[in-house]
DNA sequence: CATCTACCGTTGTATTTACAACTGTAAGGA
DNA sequence: TCCTTACAGTTGTAAATACAACGGTAGATG
Protein backbone atom coordinates (compact mmCIF):
# COMPACT_ATOMS: atom_id res chain seq x y z
CA UNK A 1 0.00 0.00 0.00
CA UNK A 2 3.04 2.49 0.98
CA UNK A 3 4.30 0.87 -2.41
CA UNK A 4 1.64 2.75 -4.46
CA UNK A 5 0.11 5.48 -2.64
CA UNK A 6 0.15 8.54 -3.88
CA UNK A 7 0.34 10.61 -0.94
CA UNK A 8 2.98 8.77 0.68
CA UNK A 9 5.22 9.79 -1.93
CA UNK A 10 3.61 13.42 -2.85
CA UNK A 11 4.27 14.43 0.21
CA UNK A 12 7.47 13.13 0.83
CA UNK A 13 8.65 14.60 -2.32
CA UNK A 14 7.44 17.60 -0.92
CA UNK A 15 9.00 17.67 2.16
CA UNK A 16 12.55 16.73 0.22
CA UNK A 17 12.30 20.17 -2.12
CA UNK A 18 10.73 22.10 0.57
CA UNK A 19 14.02 21.06 2.67
CA UNK A 20 15.79 21.84 0.30
CA UNK A 21 15.05 25.42 -0.87
CA UNK A 22 14.52 26.36 3.03
CA UNK A 23 18.25 25.69 2.96
CA UNK A 24 19.62 27.47 0.34
CA UNK A 25 17.08 30.65 1.66
CA UNK A 26 18.04 30.28 5.04
CA UNK A 27 21.02 32.92 4.67
CA UNK A 28 18.56 35.40 3.16
CA UNK A 29 15.81 35.26 5.88
CA UNK A 30 13.44 34.20 3.57
CA UNK A 31 11.48 31.33 3.62
CA UNK A 32 9.71 28.98 0.73
CA UNK A 33 6.25 30.35 1.13
CA UNK A 34 7.17 33.51 1.00
CA UNK A 35 9.19 33.32 -2.19
CA UNK A 36 6.45 31.07 -3.71
CA UNK A 37 4.06 33.71 -3.08
CA UNK A 38 6.39 36.64 -4.95
CA UNK A 39 7.44 34.95 -8.01
CA UNK A 40 3.09 33.91 -8.38
CA UNK A 41 2.77 37.95 -8.10
CA UNK A 42 5.54 38.86 -10.03
CA UNK A 43 3.64 36.75 -12.41
CA UNK A 44 0.16 37.63 -12.08
CA UNK A 45 1.01 41.49 -11.45
CA UNK A 46 -2.10 43.32 -9.28
CA UNK A 47 -4.38 40.57 -7.98
CA UNK A 48 -6.43 39.82 -5.51
CA UNK A 49 -6.42 38.07 -2.28
CA UNK A 50 -9.03 35.38 -3.18
CA UNK A 51 -7.43 35.07 -6.71
CA UNK A 52 -3.87 34.89 -5.44
CA UNK A 53 -5.20 32.28 -3.23
CA UNK A 54 -7.23 29.89 -5.88
CA UNK A 55 -4.20 30.12 -8.35
CA UNK A 56 -1.90 28.55 -5.70
CA UNK A 57 -4.58 26.22 -4.18
CA UNK A 58 -4.18 28.00 -0.85
CA UNK A 59 -6.96 28.78 1.38
CA UNK A 60 -7.23 32.31 2.30
CA UNK A 61 -6.77 32.26 5.73
CA UNK A 62 -3.21 30.66 4.89
CA UNK A 63 -2.41 33.48 2.25
CA UNK A 64 -3.85 36.40 4.79
CA UNK A 65 -1.16 35.38 7.50
CA UNK A 66 1.76 34.56 4.62
CA UNK A 67 0.87 38.52 3.66
CA UNK A 68 1.22 39.66 6.47
CA UNK A 69 5.01 38.85 6.75
CA UNK A 70 5.48 40.16 3.16
CA UNK A 71 3.36 43.58 3.46
CA UNK A 72 5.81 43.96 7.31
CA UNK A 73 8.79 43.68 5.14
CA UNK A 74 8.00 45.49 2.25
CA UNK A 75 7.92 43.60 -0.49
CA UNK A 76 4.40 43.56 -1.17
CA UNK A 77 1.81 46.65 -1.05
CA UNK A 78 -1.76 46.59 -0.52
CA UNK A 79 -4.43 49.38 -2.21
CA UNK A 80 -7.94 48.88 -1.98
CA UNK A 81 -9.93 47.51 -4.49
CA UNK A 82 -13.01 48.00 -6.44
CA UNK A 83 -15.00 47.11 -3.63
CA UNK A 84 -14.45 48.36 0.30
CA UNK A 85 -14.20 44.41 1.09
CA UNK A 86 -11.75 43.48 -2.16
CA UNK A 87 -8.16 44.74 -2.12
CA UNK A 88 -5.71 44.58 -4.66
CA UNK A 89 -1.78 43.31 -3.77
CA UNK A 90 1.10 44.26 -5.80
CA UNK A 91 4.90 43.27 -5.49
CA UNK A 92 6.93 46.30 -4.65
CA UNK A 93 10.18 46.91 -6.35
CA UNK A 94 11.89 46.22 -3.13
CA UNK A 95 10.31 42.04 -3.59
CA UNK A 96 11.14 42.36 -7.11
CA UNK A 97 14.83 42.92 -6.38
CA UNK A 98 14.68 40.59 -3.77
CA UNK A 99 13.46 37.87 -6.49
CA UNK A 100 16.72 39.19 -8.76
CA UNK A 101 18.59 38.89 -5.63
CA UNK A 102 18.33 34.82 -4.95
CA UNK A 103 17.74 34.34 -8.60
CA UNK A 104 21.11 32.85 -8.96
CA UNK A 105 20.65 30.22 -5.81
CA UNK A 106 16.92 29.75 -7.36
CA UNK A 107 18.88 28.49 -10.32
CA UNK A 108 20.98 26.53 -8.35
CA UNK A 109 18.07 24.83 -6.73
CA UNK A 110 16.49 24.02 -9.97
CA UNK A 111 19.48 22.23 -11.28
CA UNK A 112 19.62 20.43 -8.12
CA UNK A 113 16.63 19.30 -7.50
CA UNK A 114 16.05 18.29 -11.16
CA UNK A 115 19.43 16.24 -10.97
CA UNK A 116 17.78 14.51 -6.96
CA UNK A 117 14.14 14.44 -9.28
CA UNK A 118 15.07 13.42 -12.37
CA UNK A 119 13.75 15.11 -15.65
CA UNK A 120 10.66 13.03 -16.51
CA UNK A 121 9.56 13.88 -13.07
CA UNK A 122 9.86 17.51 -13.22
CA UNK A 123 8.50 17.50 -17.10
CA UNK A 124 5.29 15.85 -15.88
CA UNK A 125 5.21 17.92 -12.88
CA UNK A 126 5.27 21.43 -15.15
CA UNK A 127 2.48 19.54 -17.72
CA UNK A 128 0.32 18.32 -14.77
CA UNK A 129 0.00 22.22 -12.68
CA UNK A 130 -0.11 23.78 -16.61
CA UNK A 131 -3.17 21.57 -16.51
CA UNK A 132 -4.93 22.42 -13.55
CA UNK A 133 -4.00 26.09 -14.01
CA UNK A 134 -5.79 25.97 -16.87
CA UNK A 135 -8.79 24.31 -15.23
CA UNK B 1 9.91 31.73 -12.85
CA UNK B 2 6.39 30.70 -11.15
CA UNK B 3 6.05 28.75 -14.66
CA UNK B 4 9.34 26.49 -13.57
CA UNK B 5 9.45 26.58 -9.89
CA UNK B 6 9.73 23.08 -8.95
CA UNK B 7 9.16 23.93 -5.35
CA UNK B 8 5.81 26.07 -6.07
CA UNK B 9 4.69 22.93 -8.01
CA UNK B 10 5.66 20.31 -6.23
CA UNK B 11 4.08 22.53 -2.69
CA UNK B 12 1.03 23.05 -4.54
CA UNK B 13 0.51 19.36 -5.71
CA UNK B 14 1.62 18.51 -2.07
CA UNK B 15 -1.39 20.88 -0.68
CA UNK B 16 -4.23 19.64 -3.66
CA UNK B 17 -3.66 15.85 -2.33
CA UNK B 18 -3.51 16.42 1.54
CA UNK B 19 -6.98 18.31 0.93
CA UNK B 20 -8.17 15.46 -0.90
CA UNK B 21 -7.13 13.18 1.47
CA UNK B 22 -8.05 14.63 4.42
CA UNK B 23 -11.34 15.25 3.62
CA UNK B 24 -11.84 11.33 2.77
CA UNK B 25 -10.21 10.75 6.12
CA UNK B 26 -12.40 13.11 8.07
CA UNK B 27 -15.26 11.02 9.06
CA UNK B 28 -12.57 8.34 10.18
CA UNK B 29 -10.66 10.38 12.94
CA UNK B 30 -7.56 10.22 11.20
CA UNK B 31 -5.56 12.49 9.17
CA UNK B 32 -3.14 12.08 6.15
CA UNK B 33 0.20 11.84 8.37
CA UNK B 34 -0.89 8.91 10.10
CA UNK B 35 -2.21 6.88 7.97
CA UNK B 36 1.17 7.77 5.79
CA UNK B 37 2.89 6.05 8.88
CA UNK B 38 0.75 3.29 9.39
CA UNK B 39 1.04 2.16 5.94
CA UNK B 40 5.09 2.74 6.00
CA UNK B 41 5.03 0.67 9.15
CA UNK B 42 2.82 -1.88 7.55
CA UNK B 43 5.10 -2.47 4.73
CA UNK B 44 8.52 -2.43 7.01
CA UNK B 45 7.54 -4.35 9.21
CA UNK B 46 9.11 -3.95 13.01
CA UNK B 47 11.25 -0.82 12.48
CA UNK B 48 13.47 1.70 14.54
CA UNK B 49 12.09 5.29 14.42
CA UNK B 50 14.95 6.46 13.13
CA UNK B 51 15.34 4.04 10.47
CA UNK B 52 11.34 5.00 9.44
CA UNK B 53 11.97 8.71 9.78
CA UNK B 54 15.15 8.21 7.60
CA UNK B 55 12.80 6.36 5.16
CA UNK B 56 10.14 8.52 4.92
CA UNK B 57 12.40 11.72 4.39
CA UNK B 58 10.92 12.86 8.35
CA UNK B 59 12.48 14.51 11.03
CA UNK B 60 13.19 12.98 14.03
CA UNK B 61 11.45 14.84 16.29
CA UNK B 62 8.42 15.66 13.80
CA UNK B 63 8.07 11.47 13.89
CA UNK B 64 8.26 11.58 17.51
CA UNK B 65 5.37 13.53 17.91
CA UNK B 66 3.27 11.82 15.25
CA UNK B 67 3.86 8.67 16.80
CA UNK B 68 2.87 9.97 20.06
CA UNK B 69 -0.65 10.06 18.43
CA UNK B 70 -0.71 6.56 17.15
CA UNK B 71 0.49 5.08 20.40
CA UNK B 72 -2.44 6.73 22.20
CA UNK B 73 -4.85 5.69 19.26
CA UNK B 74 -3.52 2.08 19.85
CA UNK B 75 -2.55 1.43 16.42
CA UNK B 76 1.30 1.08 16.52
CA UNK B 77 2.96 -0.34 19.88
CA UNK B 78 6.79 0.93 21.04
CA UNK B 79 8.92 -1.63 22.69
CA UNK B 80 12.46 -1.27 23.58
CA UNK B 81 15.25 -2.37 21.08
CA UNK B 82 18.71 -3.85 21.13
CA UNK B 83 19.93 -0.62 23.36
CA UNK B 84 18.46 0.89 25.85
CA UNK B 85 18.23 4.54 23.43
CA UNK B 86 16.76 2.47 21.13
CA UNK B 87 13.19 1.15 20.23
CA UNK B 88 11.12 -0.79 17.80
CA UNK B 89 7.80 0.19 16.13
CA UNK B 90 5.54 -2.38 15.53
CA UNK B 91 1.99 -1.42 13.85
CA UNK B 92 -0.86 -3.20 15.65
CA UNK B 93 -3.46 -5.83 15.11
CA UNK B 94 -5.59 -2.35 15.57
CA UNK B 95 -3.61 -0.51 13.35
CA UNK B 96 -3.99 -2.93 10.44
CA UNK B 97 -7.91 -3.26 11.26
CA UNK B 98 -7.65 0.58 10.50
CA UNK B 99 -5.80 0.30 7.46
CA UNK B 100 -8.00 -2.07 6.10
CA UNK B 101 -11.53 -0.25 7.00
CA UNK B 102 -10.03 2.51 4.94
CA UNK B 103 -9.32 0.54 2.15
CA UNK B 104 -12.14 0.84 -0.01
CA UNK B 105 -11.88 5.15 0.66
CA UNK B 106 -7.87 5.37 0.05
CA UNK B 107 -8.64 3.22 -3.52
CA UNK B 108 -11.37 5.75 -4.47
CA UNK B 109 -8.93 8.82 -3.84
CA UNK B 110 -6.12 7.31 -5.40
CA UNK B 111 -8.07 6.64 -8.71
CA UNK B 112 -9.57 10.08 -8.49
CA UNK B 113 -6.28 11.68 -7.87
CA UNK B 114 -4.77 9.87 -10.58
CA UNK B 115 -7.48 10.99 -12.82
CA UNK B 116 -6.88 14.70 -11.73
CA UNK B 117 -3.06 14.67 -11.78
CA UNK B 118 -2.65 12.25 -14.52
CA UNK B 119 -1.25 8.79 -15.39
CA UNK B 120 2.23 10.17 -16.47
CA UNK B 121 2.53 12.25 -13.56
CA UNK B 122 1.98 9.69 -10.79
CA UNK B 123 3.86 6.98 -12.57
CA UNK B 124 6.86 9.32 -12.69
CA UNK B 125 6.13 10.58 -8.80
CA UNK B 126 6.22 6.33 -8.58
CA UNK B 127 9.64 5.65 -10.49
CA UNK B 128 11.08 8.98 -8.82
CA UNK B 129 10.37 7.76 -4.94
CA UNK B 130 11.71 4.27 -5.78
CA UNK B 131 14.90 5.55 -6.83
CA UNK B 132 15.50 7.80 -3.82
CA UNK B 133 14.84 4.74 -1.89
CA UNK B 134 17.13 2.46 -3.75
CA UNK B 135 19.47 5.89 -2.85
C1' DC C 1 39.19 3.14 33.71
C1' DA C 2 37.89 7.81 32.39
C1' DT C 3 36.60 10.79 29.12
C1' DC C 4 35.11 12.09 24.63
C1' DT C 5 32.31 11.41 20.87
C1' DA C 6 28.52 9.62 18.43
C1' DC C 7 23.87 8.01 18.52
C1' DC C 8 18.75 8.01 19.83
C1' DG C 9 14.80 9.98 21.12
C1' DT C 10 12.24 14.08 23.37
C1' DT C 11 11.16 18.90 24.16
C1' DG C 12 11.09 24.10 23.17
C1' DT C 13 9.99 27.20 19.69
C1' DA C 14 8.52 28.75 15.13
C1' DT C 15 6.42 28.29 10.36
C1' DT C 16 3.04 26.60 7.11
C1' DT C 17 -1.19 25.09 6.55
C1' DA C 18 -6.24 24.27 7.25
C1' DC C 19 -11.16 24.57 9.03
C1' DA C 20 -14.57 27.07 11.39
C1' DA C 21 -16.39 31.12 12.96
C1' DC C 22 -16.63 36.05 12.70
C1' DT C 23 -16.87 40.98 10.66
C1' DG C 24 -18.05 43.87 7.28
C1' DT C 25 -19.86 44.83 2.59
C1' DA C 26 -22.43 44.22 -1.63
C1' DA C 27 -26.43 42.35 -4.23
C1' DG C 28 -31.08 40.56 -4.95
C1' DG C 29 -35.77 39.54 -3.81
C1' DA C 30 -40.08 40.25 -1.19
C1' DT D 1 -36.83 49.59 1.56
C1' DC D 2 -35.69 45.71 4.37
C1' DC D 3 -34.04 41.12 4.79
C1' DT D 4 -31.53 37.45 3.28
C1' DT D 5 -27.81 35.65 0.97
C1' DA D 6 -23.31 35.72 -1.00
C1' DC D 7 -18.73 37.46 -0.98
C1' DA D 8 -13.89 39.11 0.99
C1' DG D 9 -10.76 39.05 4.36
C1' DT D 10 -9.34 38.22 9.41
C1' DT D 11 -8.93 35.66 13.64
C1' DG D 12 -9.24 31.43 16.85
C1' DT D 13 -7.63 26.98 17.15
C1' DA D 14 -5.22 22.88 15.78
C1' DA D 15 -2.02 19.66 13.11
C1' DA D 16 2.28 18.67 10.53
C1' DT D 17 6.67 19.97 10.08
C1' DA D 18 11.46 21.62 11.06
C1' DC D 19 15.66 23.26 13.66
C1' DA D 20 18.13 23.67 17.83
C1' DA D 21 19.10 22.17 22.17
C1' DC D 22 18.88 18.73 25.65
C1' DG D 23 19.38 14.05 28.34
C1' DG D 24 20.64 9.51 28.35
C1' DT D 25 23.28 5.66 26.53
C1' DA D 26 26.83 3.17 23.99
C1' DG D 27 31.43 2.81 21.97
C1' DA D 28 36.15 4.38 21.24
C1' DT D 29 40.43 6.06 22.72
C1' DG D 30 43.80 7.73 25.67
Amino acid sequence: MARECIAVRVRLVNRLVTAHCEDKLRPHGLHVAQVNLLCAMAAMGPVQPSVLAERMFLEKSTLSRDLQVLLGQGYVQRDGGKDARSQILTITPQGIAKLEAIMPLWTEAQRELTKQLGTTFVSALSDTVDDLWAK
